[in-house]
DNA sequence: AATAAAAACAGTAATCATTATCAACTTTAA
DNA sequence: TTAAAGTTGATAATGATTACTGTTTTTATT
C-alpha cells in the first residue's frame, strides 16, 4: 500500500461517509460538501472513496439505480433496500451468527465476507401508500 | 403487465439464462446467443432482461466490475462471489431458513426478498495461488 | 524559511454499462 | 388480408465511474 499525505479533503469525505447513516452515493457525499468545500470535485471523492475500500476502512452494501452505495459502519450487520425510495437502513439483526468462518468449511471456497440483504418496502414509504 | 407477443428471440435469451449457472451479465448472453442469431441486438438482450425482472422471472443476484448478474433459478438459494475472478456460484446452505416472513416482523419493514452473499476466493483461483 | 520530490487535486475527457429512440419488421386477432 | 400492437436492430443518449494532465499541497530535508 502506497504512503498517503495529509488531506483535508480526504478527512471531510471520510468523515461525511461515517457521519451519516444514509449509506452514501459518491454523488450524495459530494454534494453535502460542496456548500462547505466550494473546490472540491467529484473525481476527488471517487477516487478517495476508492482509496477507503482498499485500504477496509469502509465497505460496499449494495448498488441501487446504478449507484454504489457505501458503509462507514464495517462492523458486521444486515442492511434493508427499499425498493420504492431506494433508501438504506441498517438492521439489527443481532441474533444472526457473522461468523461465517465455518459455514462453508470443506467447500473449498474462502469466505472473506458475508452480506445480508432484504429487499421490500420501509416503513416510510409503506405509510405513504404511494404506488 | 402489458401483453406480450410470441418472440423467438425472447425465448432464446430466457432459456439461456436459465440453462446456464454461471449468473451470466447481459452481455455473456448476447456473446453466447450471437453465433446462432447473426442479427440479435445487445440492446433486445437488455430490453429483455428487464422485462424478465418486471415479471420476477429472473431476479439479480449481484453486480461484479460493474456488470449486474443475473439469475434464472429463482428458488431460494445463496452465492458465492469470487473477490478474484468474479465468478458467481451458487452455494446450496439448505440449513438456512429463506423464511424471512417474521424476520423483520414487527419493525415496520415489508420484507419482500433476501439475499445471503458470500465474497471471497473460489476453489479454482485459490489453487493457481495468482496474486 | 527555502526547496525539491511525492502525493493530491480540479477540471475535463474518456470509458463503459445501460436505456431511449425510431423506423422497419412480426405477431396477433379479427 | 389487414390493421393494430408488439418486437427488433441500429444507433444515439444517458449517467456512473475512471483516466488524464497540469497545478497545487504536503512532506522531508536543508
Amino acid at each position: 500500500m502506497a504512503k498517503h499525505n495529509f488531506s483535508s479533503k480526504r478527512n471531510a469525505i471520510y468523515d461525511m461517509v461515517c457521519s451519516t447513516d444514509t449509506h452514501p452515493s459518491a454523488r450524495w457525499v459530494y454534494e453535502k460538501l460542496k456548500p462547505d468545500i466550494p473546490d472540491l470535485s467529484l473525481g476527488t471523492v471517487y477516487r478517495n472513496i476508492a482509496l477507503f475500500k482498499d485500504e477496509g476502512k469502509i465497505r460496499v452494501v449494495c448498488n441501487v439505480n446504478g449507484e454504489e452505495r457505501i458503509d462507514g459502519d464495517i462492523t458486521p450487520h444486515s442492511h434493508f433496500i427499499c425498493n420504492k425510495c431506494g433508501n438504506v437502513y441498517d438492521i439489527c439483526d443481532k441474533q444472526i451468527t457473522f461468523d461465517f468462518s465455518s459455514e462453508l468449511s470443506g467447500t473449498g471456497y474462502i469466505v472473506e465476507s458475508k452480506f445480508i440483504l432484504y429487499y421490500g418496502i420501509c416503513p416510510e414509504c409503506s405509510e405513504k401508500k404511494i404506488h
